[in-house]
DNA sequence: ATCGGACGGTACGCTACCGTATCGACGTCC
DNA sequence: GGACGTCGATACGGTAGCGTACCGTCCGAT
C-alpha cells in the first residue's frame, strides 16, 4: 500500500492492448509543480487543485497517477531524496569532512530544498508515512555516508573504533543544518573550513 | 502593526467606563488551544474555528482578541518563547555546556514543543513576520546565552578571544536540535555528557 | 480505418472556513 | 436599576478544495 503508487511509470509500463500511456512529459510537469507548491505553501496547505493549476494540467491527469496527496508527495520526494551522493576519499578525516560539508551545504542551500526539507521534517513529526519515507531516503543516506567517513578515519588511526554512528551524524550534520535551514545565516567557504575543523575535533573528543 | 495585538491583556487594561473586560481565563483557554492545534495540524492547517472549538469558546471570543490567525499565533508563541532562561556559572566551559544542553534538551523534548518548533521554523522560511518573531524570541535568546557562555570561557582562558557568536551557536545548538527535532533519536544523560565534551572540543578547535 | 485510452475542461454535490452580524444571558461598574 | 461589554450560540454569504463523472479531442497501436 505504501510502495504501490498506483501505476507510475518512470519508464516502463507496457501498453495493455490498445494504446495510450501516461505521458511522461506530463508526469514530469506535475512532479515539478508538486515541488514548487510544496516550497511555496508547504505540505499542509498543498492542494491537488493547485498542483494541477500550476502544472497547467487537468485534475484528472493527477488523479490518474496518484490516489491522494500523500501518495503523490511521497513518490515525488523519495524520487529526489533517494539519490545517493558519492563521497571520494580525500585522505584525511578533516578533508573528508570539509568535502562532505561543502556538498551538503550546496544541496541545502538550493532555494527549493531549503523550503521543502524543513517543512517535510516538521510534517514527519505528525505523519508516520512521511517520517518513514524521509528516514529511508535522507537519514539512511546520511548515516551511510557518516559510517563510511568514520570507518576510513578509524582505519587511518585518526579516530578510535567503537563509534556511535548516530551521534556522529548529529555532530556532522547538525550544525550545518541549523546554520542553513534554521538560523539561515550565510555560509562562506571560510565558515565551512572552520566548521570542518571543529567537527573533526568534536568527533575525536566524543569517545 | 506587528507589535500591537489588538487589545490583549496580560494583566492591565483599565475598563473604559462601564465594565466588562476580556476574561483572562478565556484568553488562557484560547492560548492553550492554539498551542494544541499548532502541534496537531501545524500553522498551515490551523483554523480559527478549530481553535475556538477546542477551547470550547465562541469564534467571537477569538476575533475579539486578535484580527487574524497570524496575529494570534505570533502573540501566543512569543509569549512563551520569549522567556529567558538563566544560566548559572558552573565554573568550567564543559560544565556550562552540559547544563545548557540539559536544559535545552528538556525544553525541546516537551511533546508540544517538539511538534510546534520545527513547524514554525519551516513556516518562517515563508513568512517574514514569523521569522522575525522567532528571531527575536528564540535566536536572540540563544545567542545571548551562547555569548555569555563563551564570554566566561574566554575570561577563564579556556577559549581564545575574538569569537563568532553565530558560529558558536551553530556548534552548540545544531547537533542537539538535529538529534531531537529531526532525527528524533533518544537523548540519554550519557549522550548529553558526550555531546558536551564534543562541543567543548569543537569550540576550542574552530578558531 | 477503427479502437482505446490519456488529455484538458467543466460541472457536480459536499464539506470546511472565512469574517461579520445579531441574539439573549450574565456580570460588573456607575 | 441602568448601562455597557463580554460571553456562547447561531446564521449569513462567500470562497476553496474535495473526489467523481462526464464531455469532446487527439494520438498511437492494431
Amino acid at each position: 500500500m505504501s510502495t504501490e503508487t498506483q501505476r507510475v511509470s518512470t519508464e516502463a509500463r507496457r501498453p495493455p492492448a490498445g494504446a495510450a500511456v501516461l505521458r511522461e512529459e506530463i508526469t514530469e510537469a506535475i512532479r515539478t509543480a508538486v515541488l514548487a507548491e510544496l516550497a511555496s505553501v508547504g505540505y499542509g496547505r498543498l492542494s491537488i487543485e493547485a498542483v494541477a493549476r500550476r502544472a497547467a494540467v487537468g485534475k484528472t491527469a493527477v488523479y490518474r497517477r496518484w490516489n491522494s496527496k500523500l501518495e503523490m508527495v511521497l513518490e515525488v520526494v523519495s524520487g529526489i531524496a533517494g539519490q545517493r551522493l558519492p563521497l571520494p576519499d580525500t585522505g584525511s578525516l578533516r578533508g573528508d569532512l570539509e568535502l562532505l560539508l561543502r556538498v551538503a551545504a550546496r544541496a541545502l542551500q538550493h532555494p527549493i530544498a531549503s523550503q521543502i526539507i524543513p517543512d517535510l521534517l516538521a510534517e514527519a513529526a505528525r505523519n508516520p508515512q512521511i517520517a518513514e519515507t524521509l528516514q529511508a531516503a535522507l537519514h539512511g543516506n546520511q548515516r551511510d555516508v557518516g559510517l563510511r567517513l568514520i570507518g576510513r578515519a578509524v582505519e587511518r588511526g585518526e579516530l578510535p573504533a567503537g563509534y556511535d554512528p548516530d551521534a556522529a551524524a548529529d555532530l556532522i550534520v547538525g550544525p550545518l543544518y541549523w546554520r542553513i535551514a534554521v538560523a539561515r545565516g550565510p555560509v562562506s567557504d571560510e565558515y565551512l573550513g572552520r566548521m570542518a575543523a571543529a567537527t573533526a575535533a568534536a568527533l575525536a573528543a566524543s569517545v
